[in-house]
DNA sequence: GTTGCGAGGTTTAGCGGTAAACTTGTGTCG
DNA sequence: CGACACAAGTTTACCGCTAAACCTCGCAAC
């Protein structure tokens, strides 16, 4: 029964315009309650300094009869902030978005916190790095978390005005606050399980690199724990992109050929070592008996391989949880173009023992 | 330089507005180009009818030039519509989002049709019915997506005057179209499967149901293809909820002391199969030696457990393809209150054939 | 030569909300 | 007892964009 006035008939061509939604807004509340809209709205807001306690009761109660909502389009125009957070998450090739365990548990989660204080997210995949200003600009947006971006292109970034936190990233943008684990102790503690178990000739497998990003430390921290051992560690990096299951499948497939003194492999990612167990046991060989494995995440997932997969536990909650209370706590600072760099965030790692690592065959 | 008047010291107290933002409105456009502002919003927005061809082109070269990005909430505040299109998750009691692979991989595939065709997206977690309608009128949204809601709420639901489109649901909501996968079919196929291999006790298992859903068409068309075949099927169901990986777990560890008759599962859900195979193998059983597994989804992940899990896959691609094309061809009709209910769309599902089904043991 | 009409605009009046400046009544202090 | 601060509002002027109504030619038809 709401709307009487039927559409006007085969008028819904293309695009059409929906007619005026029949809606709550502030000025019905004020004439109802004798005040002015300004007051109504302050009431709504937060700001009841300069409101009485009569009055606040008095609108917050005919708020709630009428069922208000707030008007976000509105709000966000004449205050030139909006109360989204963007997410914004590299597209590939294949242009399509969330494609990693890990990043899927950083939007939900940040989507998580932010909505239980008010705030809205928006996901949206980046192809070019000129959509992430535009973004910005155009939709007057609070803050932008960046998951899982390449440093360079954090880098490259000019985003003046809004809080920026970057997941996963080392990028040196003074703009952005970096939050990430540790990933250099992470490669070291692989490494440093791989020498335990006594592997003397152990493969590092990963996404390609360039410098220190995420892959580099972890890289870094895996070889020095192995020089440090005397083991020789490879880096399969160069010849090819490591990213998915798939990969990892076919890394495990051509092993023994490729890397047939390997005993040991450090998967940069849980997906891409449960790939590599498949591949290998599809290759005829076992884990552990013939090559062992270790990944890093602690994803889900790698608890329910056979055998489990030992791996290097990011806390997700926590970077989560980090990466939230900076982005509000930038915003609720009003951090605008003038703010001071930020120190980066980095957590802790731990080792996830399970049944993926064993001595050298 | 941008900015000569620095923020006022130490106000930065709380939730302080950001000074107006430098931006290329439409009127600035309009003023180097020597038109008004109602022709240059005439040409940015394609209803160029009216509109010389040469105007055309100076206004689109000077608005290319000064860079200029629409203003988001202004065009919705007077358009009363948002090109934004809601991907409402229901929160589980953890309160958190995007749980199953099954749920990311239809959220960031609608995003990457939608933002081809100029949409964005607007992720949000619901936690009650009202907030469904509220952000609706809020956001002035131009649709809706319910990602795997329970039927009955999305029966509850009073959305009017947005296209609301359900993935995974068999609700009668005419407000809604039902988007899906031929789940009676799958059902029925994994039966089949498991009766051909010679089973003669299977026990279904699943998150807990009431009437028609997703999991009760899946059970219905396991259960008649059981019957048909002369094989008993039990159901789990009632006992309790099985949704993660770690549920599969728990009852793969006391599938041979609750169920010793069984020879195997169907399990409703990729995930929850892999977490039942690693309980199973946990137990000191073999898959599918002493008991088959069979899944549903489809998910990479269910490629690279050992064995290959057998599983009902559904197309994926095609479902949030047919979900973003009903959703745009309703914006775009300007679907409204009046809008005639509109047949769901069913696909089809076939059978993967991995490792994890073989004859009863 | 007036009427008609369509192409190519312009003008007007908001959309719902907010910041900042202004008003008014009242208690308080020197 | 006047000046002055303060509480509790109100008023004004937008934010950037759009729908719909209005204007104004030049040309074709009668």
């Amino acid at each position: 029964m709401s709307v009487v006035v039927p559409r006007m008939g085969p008028t819904a061509d293309e695009e059409g315009p929906r007619d005026p939604p029949v809606t709550v807004k502030l000025s019905d509340i004020a004439d109802e309650a004798g005040v002015s809209v300004m007051t109504v709205s302050n009431v709504m807001n937060g700001k009841r300094a300069k409101v009485s306690p009569a009055t606040i009761e008095r609108v917050l109660a005919i708020a709630a009869r009428l069922g208000y909502v707030p008007n976000i389009p509105a709000r966000s125009l004449a205050a030139h902030r909006s109360h989204i957070v963007a997410a914004l998450v590299p597209v590939g090739e294949n242009n399509s978005l969330l494609v990693s365990p890990h990043t899927v548990a950083v939007v939900g989660g940040m989507e998580t916190h932010l909505r239980h204080r008010g705030y809205h997210v928006l996901l949206r995949g980046i192809e070019h790095d000129d959509q992430v200003a535009q973004t910005v600009r155009g939709w007057s947006l609070d803050g932008v978390v960046l998951v899982e971006f390449p440093d360079e292109q954090v880098d490259r970034l000019e985003v003046a005005g809004v809080p920026v936190v970057a997941i996963d990233s080392y990028a040196a943008n003074p703009r952005v606050v970096g939050v990430r684990s540790d990933d250099h102790e992470g490669g070291r503690l692989a490494g440093a399980r791989l020498a335990a178990a006594g592997h003397r000739r152990v493969l590092f497998a990963g996404p390609p690199y360039r410098g220190m990003g995420v892959v580099g430390r972890r890289w870094a921290g895996f070889r020095a724990a192995c020089l440090e051992a005397g083991l020789r560690a490879d880096d399969v990096e160069a010849r090819e992109v490591l990213t998915s299951f798939e990969d990892g499948r076919r890394l495990g497939l051509r092993l023994r050929r490729d890397h047939p003194q390997v005993t040991a492999v450090f998967a940069t990612a849980d997906h891409l070592a449960v790939g590599l167990m498949a591949g290998i046991a599809e290759a005829g060989g076992s884990v552990p008996g013939d090559v062992s494995v270790i990944g890093f995440d602690g994803l889900d997932l790698s608890a329910y391989t056979t055998p489990g997969l030992t791996t290097v536990a990011q806390d997700m909650p926590a970077k989560v949880a980090e990466a939230s209370r900076i982005m509000l706590e930038q915003i609720e600072a009003g951090r605008g173009l003038d703010a001071p760099a930020r120190e980066p965030v980095s957590l802790g790692v731990h080792l996830v023992e399970r049944g993926s690592v064993g001595p050298p065959r």
